[in-house]
RNA sequence: GGUGGGUUGGCCGAGCGGUUAGGUAGCGGACUGCAAAUCCGCUUACAGCGGUUCAACUCCGCUACCCACCUCCA
């Protein structure tokens, strides 16, 4: 049984799928304007995690991400660079998709942009209007009415009655009936230059929320079952999905949403504007791989605030050697109970609300008792934790060298050496390997050789 | 002002009303020609002040500090 807190009850719920044995899951996407940081992959790794556990669970996924390819920013840049939109967008798509293989995330079953789904939007903002829960302003915009929606708030747990007003709402805001009110349909501006679509309401572009809740409900029906996100997204953006479907189908949209906290540097929520991110690349080029950063993102809990540093990339790298190392001595056949009582605890770790930190701490106690005790029958259980954890078996990163001529010959002759029990020569050739990169370890059944760092 | 979350050992990071989280680092031991790896043990952590309780890091109250959201944001 897999438990989930979700946002909209406030507390941990069983997770089942709505109709037959799949999980039909929006997780919204990246705004493909610029190359997304690790902050923004936490959450696309959350989600990853999420869509493992399900499978872990003998479900089914489909999993739709967006990807929004016109809004403010997209627009912004692609007239500032003189591109076309689609050219713009085309960089970071491919960026995006580029680094999500580098930290193992599994691809979604369907990754609609928003350019290719403005139909659907304007078939939406048209059902609102007929409903009369939207309206066009003199601006030609045409705006979501929240008053007309009863259930406004309820995701967010905001009353609307009690709250500050006018503090970030900008004063030219004045053609909205009410404040709360929200763009569905912008009517075409000088600056968005050649980006546009003709639509009942004249020319303009989507609003910044319309297009999840016309894509989600194309690809995953009326009402499905998870929505995640950043937790940042809860209010306005899910909020405002979930009045735009709601007031268009009258039936509930999504059953559960799970939000993922934020990933802090030096205790401040990682983002572009503050300037303060790291992208994969800049890790990359720092010299630590995918591997060592999905560990590092993964192995705090989710819904809890996660600092990122650079000593936990450090430790990373220690702890998935010591996890290779032992793997390495793993075989298949029948696994020793205490094996299986490990991946037991490791079951039910990811089972109550994705706890990736007890599920590793399983992870350890198997390695700790497979080293001591014999790995013998071990290596299914380790597959099985790694369908979740996506970290051990990371075959496009796992650096397996080839041995070099000279070290190779360096290391015949220590093994002369030894034969012959000439300690310091052997230590000699030892200092020599090391210098070229390579860590000689002796064992009862002869040396054995490892890359270092 | 409203709402939500947080403050755990050198660092990272779980957790529960009473029993070892885990990783990483450090110390001691075993093993080893010496190392490396591995195993064993240790260093008796829970912001502060009150309260409830046989028992609180875990529940309640207050205080301090931190973070996030309140229409850009994963």
């Amino acid at each position: 049984m897999m438990n989930v807190y979700n946002s909209l009850t406030r507390r941990v719920e069983e997770l089942k799928p709505l109709e037959g044995n799949e999980i039909r899951l929006y997780t919204c996407g990246p705004t493909v304007y610029n190359f997304a940081h690790i902050g923004n992959f936490r959450a696309y790794a959350f989600e990853d995690i999420l869509r493992r556990v399900i499978q872990f669970n003998g479900m089914k996924i489909r999993q739709v991400m967006n990807l929004t390819d016109v809004d403010d920013k997209t627009i912004r840049g692609a007239n500032a660079a003189g591109v076309a939109l689609t050219d713009y967008t085309k960089t970071y798509k491919d960026a995006f998709f580029a680094d999500l293989k580098k930290l193992n995330i599994q691809p979604a079953e369907v990754y609609p942009a928003a350019t290719d789904h403005i139909p659907e939007m304007i078939a939406l903002v048209q059902k609102l209007m007929d409903k009369g829960v939207a309206y066009q302003s003199e601006d030609g915009s045409v705006y979501f009415k929240v008053r007309e929606f009863p259930g406004y708030g309820k995701l967010a747990h905001i009353d609307f009655d009690n709250q500050r007003t006018g503090l970030r709402c900008a004063a030219d805001e004045y053609d909205k009936e009410n404040v709360g009110d929200f763009a569905l349909w912008k009517a075409w501006e000088e600056s968005d230059g050649p980006v546009g679509w003709d639509s009942p309401w004249g020319r303009g572009r989507p609003g910044w929320h319309i297009e999840c809740s016309a894509m989600s409900m194309k690809y995953l029906g009326e009402t499905f079952d998870l929505h995640t996100g950043g937790i940042d997204n809860l209010f306005p953006h899910h909020e405002n999905e979930i009045a735009q479907a709601e007031a268009a189908t009258g039936k509930e949209f999504v059953r559960t949403w799970m939000h993922c906290a934020h990933l802090r540097v030096n205790g401040e929520k990682m983002s572009k504007s503050a300037g303060n991110f790291f992208t994969l690349r800049d890790l990359l080029e720092k010299g630590y791989t995918g591997r060592e950063i999905r560990y590092v993102l993964i192995n705090a809990h989710y819904r809890t605030g996660l600092n990122f540093a650079f000593t936990a990339l450090e430790d990373a790298r220690k702890a998935l050697d010591k996890i290779d190392r032992c793997v390495a001595q793993a075989t298949d056949g029948e696994a020793p109970e205490w094996a299986t009582k490990h991946l037991q605890d490791f079951a039910d770790a990811v089972n109550d609300d994705l706890n990736l930190p007890r599920a590793f701490a399983a992870l350890f106690e198997l390695v700790r008792d497979a080293n001591g005790k014999g790995a013998a029958g071990t290596l299914g259980v380790f597959k099985r934790m790694d369908e979740v954890l996506g970290v051990i078996f990371f075959e496009n990163e796992k650096k397996e060298e080839a041995i070099p001529a000279e070290v190779k010959a360096l290391l015949d002759a220590r093994a002369e050496a030894r034969k012959s029990k000439n300690w310091a020569e052997s230590d000699r050739l030892r200092d020599e390997i090391a210098a070229l990169g390579w860590t000689v370890k002796d064992s009862r059944d002869g040396q054995s050789l490892e890359k270092k760092g």
